[in-house]
DNA sequence: ATCCAGGAATTTT
DNA sequence: AAAATTCATGGA
């Protein structure tokens, strides 16, 4: 944020955001890649229409009904979430910072200096991965970025959930949530329902749910469907941010 | 100082 | 098959 503009680094791509009442003004990107990263083809009204039947969503939706998922390049959002395993949402933001200060390309947007994010097959070296602080992720990082490719992520979009999900399952650091994270925030696929431990709190605390923790994921693809992920979003941030009722 | 953080792999019951 | 342990690092 700087000067009233949002700056956006998102793969090789930087572009900056501004909001003036219900006018938005962006530049650095195309209108359809705009439409396509924060869903402004997509029906929230009518998503929210069906999810606040739940109670627990209703709520959810009621404090933060501006909430949108924002459809991340692929390749990034797995790296992010293969350093999201015991580490904390700033910590990783600053190792993909520092990754992209390490492999990606400076780039000069607007007077002001940007790193990209590296393509897949550009985190080749060890020694300098192990100065992002990413720890002990750094083995996964370094195979999985050997494994896949653009293309890689394009084939997956062809598949249904459950196939596209075996094969990311197959690459090493990545487990059920993680998995589903990628489905998700990248891949559009919006019945992908992430469990980690905040989720796993509203499942036992608001819907009185027990199952281990690997079943949670199904149960609420099965209550949700395509709608899933959304309610995710709301009951994960409602839960973290607000107050326990 | 001690504890914990958007989990997954490995080892142990 | 399920439960417990381990895995680096930084911030509170």
């Amino acid at each position: 944020m700087h000067d009233g503009w949002y700056y956006v680094v998102t793969r090789e791509k930087v572009f900056r955001i501004r909001q003036e009442g219900d006018e938005l003004f962006y530049e650095g990107a195309s209108d359809n890649f705009i439409r396509h990263f924060f869903g402004f083809d997509e029906d929230y009204a009518a998503i929210k229409k069906q999810l606040k039947k739940d109670a627990v969503l209703a709520d959810a939706i009621k404090q933060y009904p501006g909430l949108r998922i924002i459809k991340q390049d692929p390749w990034e959002c797995t790296v992010f979430f293969l350093c999201s395993q015991f580490s904390n949402i700033k910590k990783i933001k600053r190792n993909l910072d520092l990754i992209a200060e390490k492999f990606g390309k400076e780039i000069i947007f607007k007077g002001k200096k940007f790193f990209t994010f590296p393509p897949p097959g550009a985190i080749n070296d060890l020694k300098k991965l192990k100065k992002c602080s990413v720890g002990f992720r750094a083995k996964y990082i370094l195979a999985v970025n050997n494994a896949v490719s653009d293309e890689f992520f394009a084939r997956l979009r062809k598949l249904s959930y459950i196939e596209a999900k075996e094969e990311l399952m197959k690459l090493p650091g990545i487990g059920e949530k993680v998995a589903d994270c990628i489905l998700l925030f990248s891949l559009d696929f919006t019945e992908s329902f992430p469990v980690d431990v905040w989720m796993e709190r509203v499942m036992k605390e608001n819907y009185a749910v027990t199952l281990p923790l690997r079943k949670m994921s199904f149960f609420g693809r099965e209550k949700w469907g395509k709608l899933a992920g959304y309610a995710q979003q709301w009951l994960y941030h409602w839960k973290r941010l607000h107050k326990n009722p």
